[in-house]
Order: C-alpha cells, then structure tokens, then sequence
DNA sequence: ACACTGACCACTG
DNA sequence: CCAGTGGCCAGTG
C-alpha cells in the first residue's frame, strides 16, 4: 500500500465528528507535492474502509461532490446529518465554521 | 510509452 | 465578478 494512500487516511481520520474538511486543505497539509485530486481519488478508494470517515470530506465549496460514489446517493448526507451537520441542497450549511483545516488545527 | 480520466483548485482576463 | 484554463499525479486501457 502506498504512503500516500496512508497519509490520507491518517488525516482523514482525524476529522472530528461534526466538522466537515476539503479535498484541497487535506492535499496542502500533507505537502506541495500532493495535488487535490490524488485525495479524491484515495477516498474514491477508501469507501469501503470503515476506518475513514470520507463523508467528511468536501470540495471548498462545501459541496458533496462525492456523495455519488457511495453505497447509495444519499448516504453520505445521511451519514453527515447524523453527525450534526446541515445539508441543504448538497450544500454544507455554515461550511465556512464546520470547515476543519489540518494545516490549522493539527499546527504544533 | 501514451493518452485520458478524475470525489480538485488557483490563477487569469 | 464571472468563466475559462491549466496544473496536479496516480490509475487504467
């Protein structure tokens, strides 16, 4: 298993429950050399890993682009739903104070 | 090896 | 303020 396919998961999961984080954020955190759409596609690969809780993970919009790829079309707002978070037209509400950035939050 | 495809994003005009 | 564009990089045929 590549590091990468790792690094992503790792951060992912460190998602707290309730806040939401972006392809973007997530790429930048773990380096220059990471682009946006490698941590798409981890996650593409990582709906059947229990572990990592990719329904937390939005473009920088607040929209969820990737609620087509799981189980069905609507679980991954159900999922987010459950945790608290509003969604309203696949569209986070209040995206910018749910918004969880780990180049900010995980700073030592 | 080559071309094309993404759960994307920043920059430009 | 937009819509367009180009870069990003791993996988797939």
């Amino acid at each position: 298993m590549p590091d990468f396919f790792k690094d992503v998961r790792e951060v992912v999961a460190l998602i707290p429950k309730g806040r939401v984080s972006t392809y973007g954020a997530i790429a930048r955190f773990l380096g220059a050399s990471k682009s946006s759409r490698v941590v798409g596609w981890v996650l593409n690969k990582s709906v059947n890993v229990d572990q990592v809780p990719a329904h937390r993970v939005v473009n920088r919009y607040g929209f969820l682009s990737g609620k087509q790829h799981f189980q069905t079309v609507s679980y991954m707002e159900e999922l987010l739903t459950k945790e608290g978070v509003i969604i309203k037209n696949d569209m986070v509400l209040n995206f910018n104070d749910l918004f969880w950035d780990p180049s900010i939050e995980l700073r030592w």
